[in-house]
DNA sequence: GTCTATAAGAAGATAGAC
DNA sequence: GTCTATCTTCTTATAGAC
């Protein structure tokens, strides 16, 4: 890999750490300066403003999702495992979540109000996982429309969780919450 | 009322408004004092600082809130059926929630992350709904304990759908999320 | 109480040397 | 490719007149 590749992976990475645990405005350039011990020139020399910073960085987390995805679609066939897959990944981020929150959901609702530019560039993260949730609900022989009815109503009851487990900084209430949505997944009857 | 009582209000009311709309951080004091069409240094002598301006903000919306509650209650004593206008009240912001999402759970994100001195002013909002909502469930005979797990998984709901409603803009999730939920809170046997 | 004017600082973006 | 230095704009907070 080119020097140049590797900083500019070294300020991507250093961007989304940063975008995660304090938000994207509250993130100014000379705190990615700082961490990465690069200069504010060399920066601005691998992109153009801060928008293209923040471009990377959803680029670069939605080819994470979409590897967390087919990881879990090699782990088992059965959609209900899947859906349990994606419940517990909330589990392994407990820290994180109380702490920080959702990555994606704290990203889009910092756009979503009056950033019109910005909410565009993140909301594809979301779109992700509702496309994957409902192929996962139309293996279980729901119609694509109610399919995408399931992938919504998941997506909220697991935004919710991670609100609160934020808001209340309540590891304990995330546990609880993530072990009962699993329950309600696996019923028979749903 | 005095003048200087009317001044003070119609800052608050206006700071409100622009925090909901626009978020705290990305509302300037210069957009309050367009708003208002007051001048700055007026606003300044109401208010030592930004801050003290989202104290007040705060301190206003916990009042409506606790009208709001006392309202509910006046209405009815079936704590079912309170509980069923506090989902309702999602349907009356219909707009609202897709423009701008859930006015205290928008605002307590923004703070959640990196700003613990303004997260303690807001949490206070989150705490009154729990609060009401606990005290529902405890007259529907759940213990204290487990009262209080229903209201946070009811509030965890509610901001799930806000989060996505407003995410992708999405009034028929909405509408379609809530009457379901309504329908849960309503089955005898929950 | 309300105003105008200004200080003081932070942040994003740019210029140009090496 | 990387650096230092600077420019410009935006934002909060203060000083002082009326």
């Amino acid at each position: 890999m080119k020097q140049g590749d590797k900083t500019r992976l070294r300020i991507i990475n250093t961007a989304n750490q940063l975008f995660y645990e304090q938000g994207y405005h509250s993130t100014a350039m000379s705190d990615i300066v700082d961490k990465t011990q690069l200069s504010k020139g060399n920066i601005n020399y691998h992109f153009k403003n801060k928008q293209g910073i923040l471009e990377a960085v959803i680029n670069s987390r939605i080819h994470d999702i979409i590897e967390h995805l087919k990881q879990w679609e090699r782990n088992t066939i059965d959609p209900r495992e899947r859906l349990t897959l994606f419940c517990k990944m909330l589990l392994n981020e407990q820290d994180n979540l109380m702490h920080y929150g959702c990555p994606m959901g704290t990203l889009t609702e910092e756009f979503s109000k009056n950033q019109p530019v910005l909410y565009q560039i993140t909301l594809p993260m979301f779109q992700c996982y509702r496309d994957w949730l409902k192929q996962q609900f139309m293996m279980l022989d729901f119609s694509a429309r109610s399919a995408d009815e399931k992938a919504m109503s998941l997506l909220a009851r697991v935004q919710g969780i991670a609100v609160l487990t934020h808001a209340f900084k309540d590891k304990d209430f995330l546990n609880r919450e993530i072990l009962n949505l699993i329950q309600e997944i696996n019923k028979p009857g749903k």
